[in-house]
DNA sequence: CGCATGCATTGAACTAGGACAAGAAATGAA
DNA sequence: TTCATTTCTTGTCCTAGTTCAATGCATGCG
């Protein structure tokens, strides 16, 4: 049960079989539906999720009433609106949804506080994880301002080639930052090569 | 003098006058004239770093040969290639050079360590900050996706007022994502209001 | 089973922004 | 002060991607 996450907490930095006791004895366990909005715009993001199984997007929504995908998250990923935090009080601008049936483990603030009074090293390993989405995201980045629609949708492909099975493709073309029907005609267009 | 960095390390986790002494002792501080590349492409990122005063950009380079940047620093911010890490042993994609003459403070990846172990607490200082960053970089790409160049450009002068002044403008049509021609159309199209 | 809703495709008309070129203005070095 | 280099502006033409239908396809639900 807590091998996977422990597994990837253990990434970068190594713990003893006492700090993980305490790290799997802090986490909560949830079931959530496919289809489930897990945080709405305005609410407080009040946890940090760990996707043992299934698929969820996250999203803004901007102002002309477009949604526009920042992350999918699936097996082995974090998700939560790290924008909030509990050092500013400002509320979330970011929906969180189930795409498919999935399974998490939660961390609220108050015990990922918990965890940090326990075992500090955790801390490190945060700061890490911390580290890489930024490092993931500047890539992101870099790639929607420098790439055609059709360079980025190949490179989607590389990079998660499950996700394409398992997503709509409008949710690609939102995550990839260019409309439905355009992803549909740059599809068709790399078919016939 | 070490008052700045001081003020923005105590941002969100309060230190004592102890530790502050051992931050401030491995903080390596270093003048650096304008239009210098403090990192190149192909290199390992070896500092990160405080700008005391000065103002730099960090920059991709894309397959075409165009520029793309992904930061300006000026006073009081941190500049660093963050996808290097001592635990992934990747040689740097990213440019950053001095825009005007410039004051750091210096964090080798050793002296950071050695940080770490001396006084731990920092480690949770360098976590949040790293959260920050990726709220900011988060923001920014949805921005770049779901706006026109128009409103991108107004929400940079509001964002980095002195900015607008201090830099050339070719450089903020690249940290925009569109063309400095058009940015320059943008601009008559803005004042004729 | 049939129906409704959501999803993907395709086409036609449109537009935001890019590429290129040429000139004006500003900066800076000798 | 002058010349050179860089930066900014403006115009013209061009294209990648959008918007708005319309149509066919799935898929889930009573």
């Amino acid at each position: 049960m807590y091998s996977q996450i422990n597994k990837n907490i253990s990434r970068y930095v190594t713990f003893d079989a006492n700090e993980l006791e305490v790290f799997n004895s802090l986490l909560e366990y949830k079931a959530v539906p496919k289809k489930t909005i897990m945080l709405q715009e305005d609410e407080m993001c009040s946890f940090e999720a760990f996707v043992i199984k299934g698929c969820v997007r996250k999203y803004y929504i901007d102002a002309n009433g477009f949604e526009v995908i920042l992350q999918f998250a699936i097996e082995n990923a974090w998700v939560s609106d790290i924008s909030f935090s509990i050092y500013e009080d400002k509320p979330s601008r970011v929906y969180i949804e189930t795409l498919e049936d999935c399974e998490f483990f939660l961390f609220s603030p108050e015990t990922k506080e918990e965890l940090f009074t326990k075992a500090p090293k955790f801390e490190r390993a945060f700061r890490i994880l911390m580290q890489r989405s930024l490092a993931v995201t500047q890539d992101r980045l870099f790639n929607t301002i420098s790439k055609s629609a059709t360079e980025k949708y190949l490179e989607f492909l590389e990079h998660y080639p499950t996700l394409s099975q398992r997503v709509a493709q409008h949710y690609i073309a939102s995550y990839l930052g260019i409309s439905a029907e355009f992803l549909s005609k740059v599809r068709t267009k790399i078919a016939k090569l």
